[in-house]
DNA sequence: ATATATCGAAACGATACGTTTCGTTTTGGA
DNA sequence: TCCAAAACGAAACGTATCGTTTCGATATAT
């Protein structure tokens, strides 16, 4: 991370059809400057500056501020990979939890999702596309592991979306207050709480 | 809620003190915009504008957005009372949760909360503000509800970090993605589960 | 009396917004 | 083969907000 990284070659249109490197650029550099400045230095101008990209280009392809920040981190988040189902719920709940907040951590992606988080607190558009579009296929994986608890009847259907949300909310809870680091401590407690059977 | 609602008497400076009537047209006014536009619509220019106030009086008083934006906070939270302990950690809790809700809800406090939370991620000063400040301060009756728990015998000490962070993490996860009707139905599974005796 | 601090108003230069205009490039269908 | 259509980057548009500075007026505290 650090340096200016594009090599200029002055990219036209190839035709009447979207151009791959424009759009490939223009998430790099989104990327980039999450990267470096996150989100209080992230704003089309310095995303079309550094991709060597027209603004209309970005507006032309990404509706909403949201839009190219839910494609910058669905572009990374195709790197990490999703662990086999164990049988113990607390367990693969944790080494879950872990995995992600690694992600968060050692990737640009824990700062491209507080910027979508915090978006999504003033352009009710993005709130929406948070709630449809990138939270159902954030949690499809964990939703599995839940789904096989139930099927091993070890909990039951009922409770499933509370514990859901308190996971959600545990995670969230850590990585907007940036606190990532402090809350590996409890990670295994919580979830094990997450995942008790439910209680009389 | 609507309509312009300042009286308009220009006021003008008491001398070399702070003037009260500043200070309270100024925070109406970030609550009404709060209430109106919400977060996106929420400006120092539109502030000043509502509260019929110089740009310098605001940043005078309040160095931050986060910090006008918490005065609010606290402003609006004073009118809410703190329900008593009962013994029961789950129904304690749950009550806490409801009365927070119907807070957040029938106020512009759900909105203001949400500015704070996206204003602390595009400021640094605005996070640092919220972990050392708002936070402890705003989780005070929280903590004696766990610490009671504990001094009847129910918890052990060493699990409550974890069950914090669950607590605040399933009311942000609500709040934020603007939820809070649907999650009221989850309260209470959800608070079992934090108020839960450690599982093996 | 006078230094000091506040007040609202107005304007500053800088930056970002979202859009429009422009000249250029290439596609794909007639 | 020709040409309408679409995409490209560059530049500029008018509007809005940023945080700061300057100004004249007001009242306090010494």
């Amino acid at each position: 991370m650090g340096g200016i990284d594009q090599a200029r070659p002055r990219r036209a249109s190839i035709g009447a059809r979207r151009n791959p490197a424009s759009e490939a650029a223009i998430l790099a550099a989104a990327r980039a400057v999450l990267a470096e400045d996150g989100y209080g230095g992230f704003s089309i101008d310095a995303v079309s500056r550094r991709a060597g990209a027209g603004k209309p280009t970005i507006y032309r392809w990404w509706k909403t501020r949201a839009d190219l920040l839910m494609d910058v981190y669905a572009a990374e988040k195709a790197a990490m990979l999703t662990q086999p189902i164990t049988g113990d719920l607390a367990g693969d709940l944790a080494i879950y939890t872990g995995g992600l907040w690694d992600f968060w951590s050692a990737t640009p992606s824990g700062r491209t999702f507080r910027a979508l988080i915090a978006e999504a607190q003033s352009n009710s558009e993005a709130l929406e596309a948070l709630r449809l579009k990138f939270l159902p296929e954030r949690t499809r994986h964990l939703r599995t592991l839940f789904a096989a608890a139930v099927e091993r009847g070890e909990l039951a259907e009922a409770g499933i979306a509370a514990r859901l949300a308190l996971f959600i909310g545990f995670n969230w809870y850590y990585v907007l207050t940036d606190r990532l680091d402090e809350g590996r401590a409890e990670i295994a407690a919580a979830m094990r709480l997450i995942a008790a059977p439910a209680p009389r």
